[in-house]
DNA sequence: GTATCCTAAATTGGCGCCAATTTTGGATAC
DNA sequence: GTATCCAAAATTGGCGCCAATTTAGGATAC
């Protein structure tokens, strides 16, 4: 029997269950770090009951997106630069790593579809929310990593990738750092073509590194 | 460190969080891959109420230790091989990226530190439950990896060294590979003292694939 | 006028009940 | 004898209530 289920995981899922809501507000810059996060408020402000609120809390606490603070609440968390740098470091680790990998696996189709993607993210910078633009960003890059070929791999870079949840908002203000996010895709999936590893990994690291 | 280690049907489990508890047991083989946890039949046995245990395993779930199918309950996952492969591999690249810096960071303070810890292990080896060697070993390879610098990747590491659960048990059961592995740990702190970041990374590399 | 204490409102968090769904066992029909 | 169907038991999961703790505000003493 085909029974499988897609769980709440960490998976792309549509606005269905209450922690991805909370989630994407919390990504999208609309609960700010440090807000407190009461429970009658989530109820109303999502239309859920008191256990979904509470459910979706403790999974974002488990995700550390939120902090728990016991008889006082949930809060979001704060920015730690400490954090983010050592965040941003395991991700140079892990997806410059598997850049030869993908180098290799690229078919021609592969590469059609990230420059859909890349124009796709361009489009959303002009015509798009921030949310869209953030979404957009997540395909072009879930589609290059799993040319990696590591399934748990991807899911782990998406699932660490949230973990700096303030970055996407502070980082983003400017059209000018979208608008360079923009070309160092393109310069990507031509360094794909190119087959030149040693440039892509620089790619994938100044990538990272400015957001 | 003292370890609690619950036996089941002991009456008071007061302080420890159920959660651990059954991670515990997961880890330690008790329950075994496949098996459904009855919401009733864990509310029993860590003598906890149904809130309790709902709590843990939907946090379990979350860390993808065990499987919810709706209306049908949770199970404990089933070890897939190719998973396994791939998250060895994660390990791999994440452990030897950050050999430079423990060689680095080592001082002669750190390596005494790993010699008691290496030599803790050999003497769980003999005279210890599966569960205080398990524990044994993750004390080890955390002050290991400590060294690394990066505390954010210490709890990436160990967190997704609970993905294979099956693993300790499957292949800890003879003897030979567990003293193969205690053998590596003093070859690996002998590569530290030595400042051979290659051989080290190789050591690494070997630890992880075999177990 | 300010600090402290005490009371009241608000919020968190534990707990149990009940409906919805699934599973199991047995009875019946072919 | 076997397959199908139905009913009873069991299990999951949603929901709301109430106690414990914290916070805010006001009254009182200095």
């Amino acid at each position: 029997m085909a029974d499988v289920v897609m769980d709440s995981g960490q998976g792309t899922s549509a606005g269905r269950d209450v922690t991805d809501l909370v989630l994407q507000d919390i990504l999208a810059g609309v609960l700010l770090p440090g807000t407190w996060l009461k429970q009658i408020d989530l109820e109303r402000r999502y239309n859920c009951t008191r256990p979904e609120v509470r459910r979706a809390l403790d999974r974002l606490a488990q995700k550390r997106l939120v902090e728990h603070v016991p008889n006082r609440g949930y809060h979001v968390y704060e920015p730690d630069g400490r954090r983010a740098r050592e965040v941003s470091e395991i991700r140079i680790i892990l997806e410059t790593a598997i850049v030869g990998t993908i180098i290799q696996n690229a078919s021609l189709a592969d590469i059609a579809s990230l420059r859909g993607l890349a124009e796709q993210f361009d489009f959303m910078v002009l015509n798009g929310t921030m949310l869209e633009l953030y979404e957009a960003n997540l395909a072009f890059h879930r589609h290059l990593l799993i040319l990696g070929g590591n399934l748990e791999l991807v899911d782990l870079i998406t699932e660490i990738r949230q973990r700096t949840s303030s970055a996407p908002v502070s980082q983003w203000r400017t059209r000018a750092r979208v608008e360079q996010s923009s070309r160092e895709h393109h310069l990507m999936i031509d360094a794909i073509e190119a087959g030149d590893a040693e440039y892509l990994k620089g790619l994938v690291r100044q990538h990272i590194l400015q957001g």
